[in-house]
DNA sequence: GGAGTCATGTAACTTGTTACATGATTGA
DNA sequence: TCAATCATGTAACAAGTTACATGACTCC
């Protein structure tokens, strides 16, 4: 009955699977991914703590004279095993709260100009976030070339976000030309 | 500085502004309204009193013969300055944590197996999502017709599941194909 | 008879973020 | 000189879910 979640768990012997990382290692990787996924170093440390006092994970100190030692995590044999018990499961469609579109259906009290100025911006954004996915699928693909086996799926994650964003760069038009008429009529 | 988000608050001040309702209503109406929002009696009880208290609400006690009174709660004048506030800022793009991605960067750990299963099973979830969706933008349509101002911002929310949705079909199978390929070489 | 709905509410828990403390190094 | 980056970690807080308690009514 005990759903322990803890997706941060996951995260971090995942990208300890492509190889042996710091705390701080984990942290800038899922920030430079491209957005889907961020973990946050109040949850980073403690986990890898108790991964650790668990035998999931070994850790390693690298000696530096200068500023704090690296502390390298690595996965061990069982902390493969929880990993791939893990990706077999069904990943469940996690409950989404969007504020846009709270915003949104709250438009009859906010006013056609609130409303069209809350999807303008976010054009905006999605907009300016799909330059960005285009960076990242890039340097993707550079990895891919280079041998890099785990650059292919990270090109799907990348592309998940690129479809959704041009779709809803679609979407805020269709939106836009709707309060449009209603302002005219 | 100090950042109190509080979306349930929100969400419930701008339900309130559609028309007065309990508890009991405000859940059932997100519950109803498509899968963008949710909220649960853990959240909407407290916050219902929190802002009977800071007078944004009243309540209004609805006897009944049978079971447990209704109270049902208003927006005040005050609640409904609160709630413009709040619709005329920017909806900040929330931080997403998407599990089927992060299991998908792990693609090379799981095997191509296990990663088409998961892609599998999420274009049916997202089949299955856009029966639900189709009905309920017929059901809003239907609103509209009878003169309900907010089911056009409704709709809206509707369709953009559905435009979302629509592109990640066409992402699906762009995976699938991939993956395909992967294993033939 | 059993499932579902109506209806209130609380307590325990999980999950996660933010801000802080500390401090050296590097580059514009 | 100032900002950013490297690097560890903790404490306080916020936000939200789940499970429980309670109980009647209605529909199949």
């Amino acid at each position: 009955m005990a759903q322990k979640q803890n997706r941060s768990r996951y995260a971090i012997l995942g990208i300890l699977s492509y190889r042996p990382m710091s705390g701080y290692d984990v942290q800038k990787f899922f920030a430079d991914i491209a957005g889907f996924w961020q973990e946050s170093y109040g949850q980073i440390y403690p986990n890898l703590r108790q991964l650790l006092a668990e035998g999931l994970v070994s850790k390693q100190v690298e000696e530096r004279e200068k500023g704090p030692n690296r502390h390298v995590y690595a996965l061990t044999a069982v902390g493969q095993q929880e990993l791939h018990t893990w990706l077999q499961q069904t990943a469940e469609p996690l409950p989404v709260r969007n504020e846009l579109l709270l915003k949104l259906i709250f438009g009859h009290e906010a006013g056609p100009a609130a409303t069209r100025r809350q999807l303008e911006t976010y054009r905006e954004q999605i907009t300016a976030d799909m330059g960005n996915l285009r960076i990242v699928e890039a340097w993707q693909e550079a990895q891919m070339d280079e041998g890099d086996p785990h650059a292919l799926y990270r090109r799907m994650a990348v592309r998940h976000a690129l479809r959704t964003n041009q779709a809803l760069l679609i979407w805020c038009d269709e939106c836009l030309a709707e309060l449009e008429e209603l302002v005219i009529e």
